[in-house]
DNA sequence: GTCTCTCCCCTAGATGATCTAGGAGAGAGC
DNA sequence: GCTCTCTCCTAGATCATCTAGGGGAGAGAC
């Protein structure tokens, strides 16, 4: 069985969210489109992951929510980062950075 | 509640094992120490979490066992990567930059 | 005016790696 | 004999994610 995409970065979705987030309002389609079109295709979010994941920024507060109408003429719930979200969003990417660095090292020793 | 190590990599175990492995025979103590000192302290592994992935990894034939003494003169089981495993490294470590290149992607948009 | 397509929301249940929280044997040094 | 460290191991819980659905509502085609 190969392994699922999220088998290897499991928990860098919410990382993503946020990032996401800071660069605006999106609503939880949109923020799917935008990660996979700025990883180059390559981050493809499952809506059974999304959708909890939103449900679960929110509960902690690092995101908010507001219905209105799309682009697309449709309502939509768009979220956007919180004060606490940017803080969050912050600690989040130093970690990724401390901990993609730490397997870096581990790959290239010998 | 803070985010645990593991939460954020899930799924970078086996690469980390196999990777330590292609380093040469080692048992499951001296894996975790190594790839302790190799990330300078940043991965710890926990126990409960070395030992099932040990049995995981030699269950698909990726690393085989024998029992031998250590260099503290104590039973030690240790773990080799075999051919297959070698192949599985290889896919993995791609895998990884694949994914680690794309959450740098959208962690660079704006 | 109805069909289908795309946009957009959502959920229940299963999966599976990892963590918690232990237990245990056996050298080695005192 | 006591304790320390080395070394192995496991059962059960946790929790993000996946699978596999369901549904409503514009919009364009015919």
């Amino acid at each position: 069985m190969a392994k699922k995409q999220a088998d290897l970065l499991q928990g860098t979705l919410d990382l993503q969210i946020l990032k996401t987030l800071a660069l605006g309002e999106q609503h939880g389609w949109g923020i799917a489109q935008r990660i996979q079109q700025t990883s180059e295709g390559v981050l493809n979010i499952n809506q059974g992951s999304l959708y909890p994941a939103l449900y679960r920024l929110e509960e902690q507060g690092w995101i908010s929510s507001s219905w209105d109408v799309s682009d697309n003429n449709r309502q939509a719930k768009y979220y956007k980062l919180t004060r606490t979200g940017q803080k969050q969003l912050a600690e989040e990417v130093a970690n990724w950075e401390r901990l993609s660095g730490a397997i870096e090292l581990v790959l290239q020793s010998s």
